[in-house]
DNA sequence: TGGATATATGAACAACTCTTCAGATGGGAA
DNA sequence: TTCCCATCTGAAGAGTTGTTCATATATCCA
């Protein structure tokens, strides 16, 4: 397994070797980043945050989080089918509840965070 | 400030209430989200993890991580904007470094337990 | 049974993202 | 100066994503 692979001029071709060695196989990568996907839209983050406390269902979701029921619907669906949510069904009630444990914890170090730091707005004020 | 907002009806008021208050500000969810953002496509993903050991420049980063160069500094020039990576220069060389230390929090976070559960892949094996 | 309610789904469309290609910038060497 | 090389940039196009609207399913109540 020699390095190579893009036939791209390399400077310290020691640590490309070492970093590479080091570097996760790329399924592993393409499902880490799939998570992160899975969070990086603001209403699905607001599920998600939202049952950070315990089950909800659909309308209070809805409620909660200020969108329209189809939208929470069709969201939790697709986190439903990542195993992040699960459902539980009472009558023609669906009560979702957070089941991913490293999901949590991800939320948990993401949120402490940005309540204490100031994000940096590119738009705003230009770092070029 | 009362609770309201969108007319949808509400089953557990009090929940949806309590809620909401500890709903972090839109402002501050819709920054998470970004993060995550950048976090979620596997080419940029491998460049950060790649900058988890130290500083590397651009023909490196793109001889580790398998891209183009222009496709690298795109990606650098985003992750730049943000403040999570730094660039010194050197010369005609442009050495990166990550530097925002809540990031590396979360992908250690994310790294430790990708490479130690196994991913769903709904695609896969259909969770309806 | 029929009607109301809660949730789920499909299709369609606008908005966004990532890559690529071509060319620009700017430092270093001759 | 002139050429070369590392990096940067803009524009364009394919692909993906999130929302909405309409409709489907399924449960409850009368």
């Amino acid at each position: 397994m020699t390095v190579d692979g893009c036939a791209v001029k390399v400077v310290d071709a020691d640590r490309v070797t070492a970093v590479r060695e080091r570097m996760p196989a790329a399924e592993d990568l393409a499902d880490t980043a799939d998570i992160f996907g899975l969070l990086s839209d603001p209403n699905r983050l607001r599920l998600l945050v939202a049952l950070l406390d315990g089950e909800l269902c659909v309308c209070d979701l809805a409620a909660v989080t200020g969108q329209s029921e189809s939208a929470v619907s069709h969201a939790l669906r697709l986190l439903r089918a990542h195993r992040i949510v699960s459902a539980r069904r009472s009558g023609r009630m669906a009560y979702y509840r957070l089941e991913d444990p490293h999901v949590r914890m991800l939320l948990d170090l993401a949120l402490a965070h940005t309540e204490h730091t100031e994000a940096i707005h590119p738009e705003r004020d230009g770092a070029s």
